[in-house]
DNA sequence: TGCCAGGCCCTCTTTAGGGCCTT
């Protein structure tokens, strides 16, 4: 069975609440097909305003780089194009989502669909992992540690091979096929502390 | 540096509170 295509994105903003009047400064994100990282999406994008220290510093984003970035309006109807009604995948995706939903109303696009989380499924998965930040998961799961922590590229990429090991100790440990969001339904359907019980070994 | 928000999940819970995770 091919196993369908997903879009695995992570935001940079301003902030936490576009609520608040947070924006989006930088999506990245990386399509995967077969397991394989087949396309890749990645642009800083202006908010219209400048960011505080902080998030230049946690970034390394500077206001001077958003000065010369393309509007975010711009951006996203790139994006939009680029992650099509793909289903969509993001460490501690509520976040992400609520980004994409809100720059996305602003230019007047279909809000998105389906759209698991990493971190979600890590909790379930690997309950042993020290924590389940991304960055610990890269270490915990001996992922390939991308040349910097905090833009949206390198994020989309590590969340990509989160889920791509997570989909693999699914398929190993329960023996069901990768299909993403089939079995994303059936672990979201079942508490945490049910997990063991639900999935039942197949036969061998 | 850590607050701002919001969803998930745990527990000394369920008529609630607080930690985790994202920038």
């Amino acid at each position: 069975m091919a196993v369908p295509a997903v879009v695995v994105l992570d935001f940079e903003t301003s902030g936490l609440s576009p609520a608040q009047g947070d924006r989006a400064i930088e999506i990245g994100a990386v399509l995967l097909r077969g397991g394989e990282v087949v396309d890749q999406f990645q642009s800083l994008m202006n908010p219209g305003f400048r960011v505080s220290g902080f998030i230049e510093n946690y970034t390394g984003i500077s206001n001077a780089m958003l000065a010369k970035a393309p509007p975010c309006a711009e951006v996203m109807a790139r994006f939009a194009g680029f992650i099509r009604d793909l289903p969509l995948v993001a460490h501690n995706a509520s976040f992400d989502g609520r980004f994409l939903a809100a720059e996305l109303q602003r230019i007047g696009a279909a809000p998105p669909g389906r759209f698991a989380c990493t971190m979600l499924n890590a909790r379930r998965i690997f309950p042993g992992a020290p924590n389940h930040r991304l960055e610990t998961l890269v270490d915990y799961l001996r992922l390939p540690r991308p040349e910097a922590f905090h833009r949206a590229l390198a994020d989309a990429r590590m969340a990509g091979a989160v889920w791509l090991r997570t989909e693999a100790e699914i398929t190993a440990r329960y023996r069901i096929d990768p299909v993403p969001f089939e079995w994303m339904r059936r672990l979201g359907s079942v508490p945490k502390h049910r997990v063991e019980a639900f999935f039942q070994p197949g036969p061998a």
